[in-house]
RNA sequence: AGGCGCGUAGCUCAGUUGGUUAGAGCGCUACCUUGACAUGGUAGAGGUCACCAGUUCGAAUCUGGUCGUGCCUACCA
């Protein structure tokens, strides 16, 4: 084995090996256990976010399959409609031409050699994450049988009414000429302005003041509106005004929606280009002015002045046509949340079109059950109330989009603009009885995405044709997911798999946390602040890194302070810490808390913590290796050490599979790490070296000793397979072999089975051990304080009035020798008898180093004032509690009993050392 | 405006149903290359658990409030 570990040269060998034996597929017959996986975007790159997530499946996966499960992890990706789009037409637009230019057939085939081109590249970057997938079961949202079942399902919910065709305001991206769900508008707080105008009342000479923050939606004003109880306008009910630049009278009505405090009072009404405005406008039959084209130019409804003009232009021109005309009250500066388009970043219109809708409340009713019986159930809990309050108010679902990369609506139209609905044209015909001759037109829209990634657990699992898998693996178990896709994702799978199985899709949902960068803030590319999972397990340069972050940019001024702040953070580039150290750092994140901010430092604390698993497998390898070892764990030749890492085993086992079963990822992670390296690195490990490197003195022993230290190894690695998946495989293979587990003829440690559970514990083997380390560390601890150098052998003498620690003393010599360094250490029958010394406490065993030349007096003395104020300080915590009658009355016996004895502990071991301080002022 | 989180060591975070002298990792200080590992070892320093009040024999933990901070939802024309 090599000095250090070395995770790059083993990760791709194992997984290869994995996939290429057929080991992520299930396995054996035992209880069906599946997750399916988040569809990534087919085009997509991995982010950190893939990686948490994968992380968390991967370890659930690998530990049900070990627990015997018959396991599927179910893989495939989706084809991200509007983003793929996207990419490619900005391919085209870089090569000079367009989508409308080349036509849609031409358009397609090239987003599908994208696709072919690109779309391999995530799934490979999930292989480099170790993630134990069924490979074989790939699908994508655009398959053939994938397109099959997203197809019956919209005819279904149309033939049973629950699909319709709405014309009214929707999100309309004016950029990518689309309609988008309100979930894909993002509101920021921008500064804007507050424009104050009046408007001349008719047949007076006054005006009404308005306030709008939008001046170039005046052309398309239908009204103006006060509220009905607001003194200052009661007046004005029912007159006209003279809306300025458009020659048409509107009229003054009262409506409650109006907020008296706000601006002026006044609103103007504009329903054609504003939600509430078009609900005011049909509870009181105003109508209804479009006055823009589809990308927001102005169109032929308005005044010829500003035909054509885009509409921040025709803002400008507005503005300065009312200044003209001196109707122009004030202009203050606002902030108002502007809704952009979460793809394109374009401000979002409201805009009055077409679109096609699921009627959403008959799904949703029974997707609020199954989460309010227990059917479903979120982890962390919490996620529930929000899950709740979208759903007990959610609105029709649009599900069309102007985009012609996705699923084809299944929708003809005649002349008349009748509506069939079937898979396809001749479909069509025979389903509604029409004439051949009839011309029909398809809908030219497609589907949203979240529309098909609603099936997405039953249409992957072959429902309703090619129903093996499904019948075996659904509803599935799990599903691991951010929080920032429940309504778009989660709410939606639940309704959909309701309503066309009749199952729930999946038993619990694990929502995580969001990756955050180490400020805190959100990672993204405009932020420049993303970091690339594989780049922290490959590796990468400063210089690549900062080309990696500030490349094609849609705000390029941003470049620069990028650039300095990954310098700043990223002096040295990244060290490449292997998959296994990355995955380890998510497990210890993934907390119940919903940020996580991510710790480079940690992840680097976990690649030391691989190198000292591999150190620790060498240091067993190299004593056990063509060495005699015992043939089984016969109890009676173990030794003390023996039985307490083997008890100590059972304990952190326990406490890993109840932190499985709780999600707790980040429990389970700090166990192992903590047994791993505290317990069987440092104190195993140490205690086993007396006894191997004087096996002259006890053959027997040390044959014992490398049984258990080689069976515990084996069984740790099996305990953190899910977790570290490669290096305990690579460890595995040459550890196995050498044990007597039944079990070690598997081929691969993933097949292996999980650690049985023992909850028994070897009180006594533990009680011995803390003995001694409870020794060495105090004799340590003056060795420390006192700066004797650790090439000195010393000497020490231990005293009691216990015979039992005298006994102890001779059964385990040999490790307080060798762990703390000893030239002797003897046993003091007379405390009289004792040399000047420095002195550690132990319960009631004093441990006495002499001072001979060895210790400063005054540092001795100065050490013992130490430990007696902080006893001193304990002590006055724990008597207080036991002076409290009310404390002793009430506290339950045990915790009372459990107060006496450490007062009267640390009374005893204070007296010991108030009595050592007196001794040394003697001198 | 409503809802949900969070506030514990310099930093990133644990702390189960209230009962330790409040923990881990990283960082820091001192010493050490000893036959698995310097990606290491040993020892050590460092916290009025945001603040205030309450419940209790006992609060980091429960309740109410304050402050700070982050997110989500709905919105102010």
């Amino acid at each position: 084995m090599e000095k250090t570990y070395q995770p790059q040269q083993l990760e791709n060998h194992w997984y290869k090996t994995w996939e290429e034996r057929g080991y992520f597929e299930p396995q054996g017959d035992g209880d069906p256990y599946c997750i399916v996986i988040p569809p990534p975007n087919v085009t997509g790159r991995l982010h950190m976010g893939h990686g948490f997530q994968n992380a968390i499946m991967d370890a659930l996966v690998r530990y049900h399959r070990m627990l015997g499960r018959q396991t599927l992890w179910q893989v495939g990706t989706d084809h991200a409609g509007i983003a793929t789009q996207m990419v490619v037409e900005r391919k085209l637009n870089a090569a000079g031409t367009n989508r409308e230019e080349i036509g849609r057939e031409a358009f397609l085939d090239k987003v599908w050699d994208w696709k072919e081109e690109s779309g391999g590249i995530i799934t490979q970057q999930i292989r480099r994450l170790g993630s134990s997938i069924d490979w074989s079961r790939e699908r994508f949202t655009m398959d053939d049988q994938m397109s099959a079942v997203v197809e019956k399902a919209f005819i279904q919910l149309y033939d049973e009414g629950l699909i319709y065709r709405g014309n009214r305001l929707v999100n309309w991206d004016p950029k990518l000429l689309t309609a988008i769900s309100d979930l894909e508008v993002v509101a920021e707080e921008e500064n804007g302005f507050m424009w104050h105008f009046r408007y001349p009342i008719e047949g007076s000479d006054d005006c009404v003041v308005i306030a709008t923050t939008r001046p170039e939606t005046l052309l398309g004003d239908s009204a103006i509106a006060v509220h009905p109880e607001d003194e200052r306008y009661r007046a004005l009910v029912g007159k006209m005004v003279n809306l300025p630049l458009c020659d048409r009278k509107i009229p003054i009505i009262a409506d409650e929606y109006v907020d008296p405090a706000f601006g002026t009072g006044c609103v103007k009404i504009t329903p054609a280009h504003d939600f509430n405005d078009y609900e005011v406008g049909k509870r009181h039959d105003l109508p209804v002015i479009n006055i823009f084209t589809k990308n927001a130019s102005i169109n032929d409804e308005a005044p010829a002045d500003y035909r054509g003009l885009d509409r921040f232009e025709a803002r400008k021109k507005i503005v300065e046509d009312l200044e003209a005309l001196g109707l122009v009250e004030k202009i203050e500066p606002h902030t108002l949340k502007v809704p952009r388009g979460d793809r394109s970043g374009a401000v979002i219109e409201p805009y009055l079109t077409h679109q096609w809708y699921v009627a959403i409340q008959s799904l949703a009713d029974p997707a609020i059950k199954a989460v309010e019986n227990g059917d479903i159930e979120f982890v962390p809990k919490n996620w529930e109330n929000t899950y709740f309050a979208w759903m007990r108010n959610i609105q029709d679902w649009c599900i069309s989009r102007q985009l012609w990369w996705g699923h084809r609506i299944p929708a003809w139209y005649d002349d008349e603009g009748k509506i069939y609905v079937a898979p396809t044209e001749s479909e069509a015909r025979l389903k509604y009885g029409l004439a051949d001759d009839l011309n029909l037109q398809q809908d030219p829209d497609v589907l949203d995405t979240w529309f098909s990634s609603g099936l997405w657990t039953f249409s992957t699992l072959g429902w309703p044709d090619d129903r093996e898998f499904f019948d075996k693996f659904h509803p599935t178990d799990v599903l691991v997911t951010g929080f920032d896709i429940i309504f778009f994702w989660v709410a939606r799978m639940i309704m959909m798999t309701l309503k066309f199985t009749g199952e729930i899709p999946f038993k619990k949902v694990y929502i995580t946390g969001l990756v955050r960068d180490e400020q805190g803030q959100k990672m993204s590319k405009s932020k420049g602040n993303i970091l690339d999972p594989i780049d922290l397990i490959d590796g990468i340069e400063l210089e690549e890194l900062v080309e990696k972050r500030t490349a094609d940019m849609m705000q390029p001024q941003l470049k620069q302070k990028i650039d300095k702040a990954t310098r700043e953070a990223f002096p040295d580039g990244i060290a490449g810490y292997g998959t296994d150290a990355l995955r380890f750092t998510f497990y210890s994140l993934a907390t119940t808390g919903r940020d996580i901010k991510f710790d480079l430092g940690r992840t680097e604390g976990f690649r030391n913590f691989c190198n000292k698993i591999w150190n620790a497998a060498r240091y067993v390898l190299m004593n056990t290796e063509e060495k005699e070892i015992a043939s089984s764990l016969e109890s009676a030749k173990l030794s003390v050490a023996d039985r307490w890492i083997i008890s100590r085993f059972d304990k952190a086992n326990v406490a890993v599979q109840a932190a499985m079963n709780d999600f707790r990822f980040d429990l389970a992670s700090q166990t192992l790490h903590e047994f791993i390296w505290n317990e069987y690195c440092d104190w195993t490990v140490e205690l086993s070296k007396p006894v191997l490197w004087d096996e002259e003195a006890n053959p027997e022993s040390a044959k014992i000793t490398r049984l258990v230290l080689l069976s515990i190894l084996e069984k740790s690695l099996r305990l953190l397979h899910p977790f570290m998946p490669f290096i305990t495989e690579e460890i595995w293979q040459k550890v196995a072999p050498l044990t007597d587990q039944a079990h070690s003829s598997e081929a691969s440690i993933m097949l292996a089975p999980y650690p049985e559970l023992n909850e028994t514990k070897d009180e006594e083997a533990e009680q011995h051990v803390e003995w001694i380390k409870g020794v060495i560390i105090a004799i340590r601890n003056i060795r420390g304080e006192m700066d004797i150098s650790p090439a000195k052998n010393i000497n020490v003498f231990l005293t009691s009035q216990s015979e039992a620690d005298q006994l102890r003393l001779e059964s385990y010599r040999p490790y307080l020798e060798k762990l703390a360094k000893l030239e002797s250490i003897h046993w003091l029958d007379d405390k009289a008898d004792a040399p000047k010394a420095a002195t550690g406490i132990y319960k009631d065993l004093e441990i006495l180093v002499p001072l001979a030349g060895l210790i400063d007096v005054d540092a001795e003395r100065a050490r013992l004032s130490k430990e007696i104020e902080k006893l001193t300080t304990g002590l006055k915590s724990v008597s207080g509690k036991l002076n409290n009658a009310k404390f002793v009355d009430n506290a339950p016996d045990a915790v009372v009993a459990k107060e006496r004895g450490k007062a009267e502990q640390m009374t005893s071991t204070l007296e010991a050392l108030k009595g050592k301080l007196e001794e040394l002022d003697e001198l």
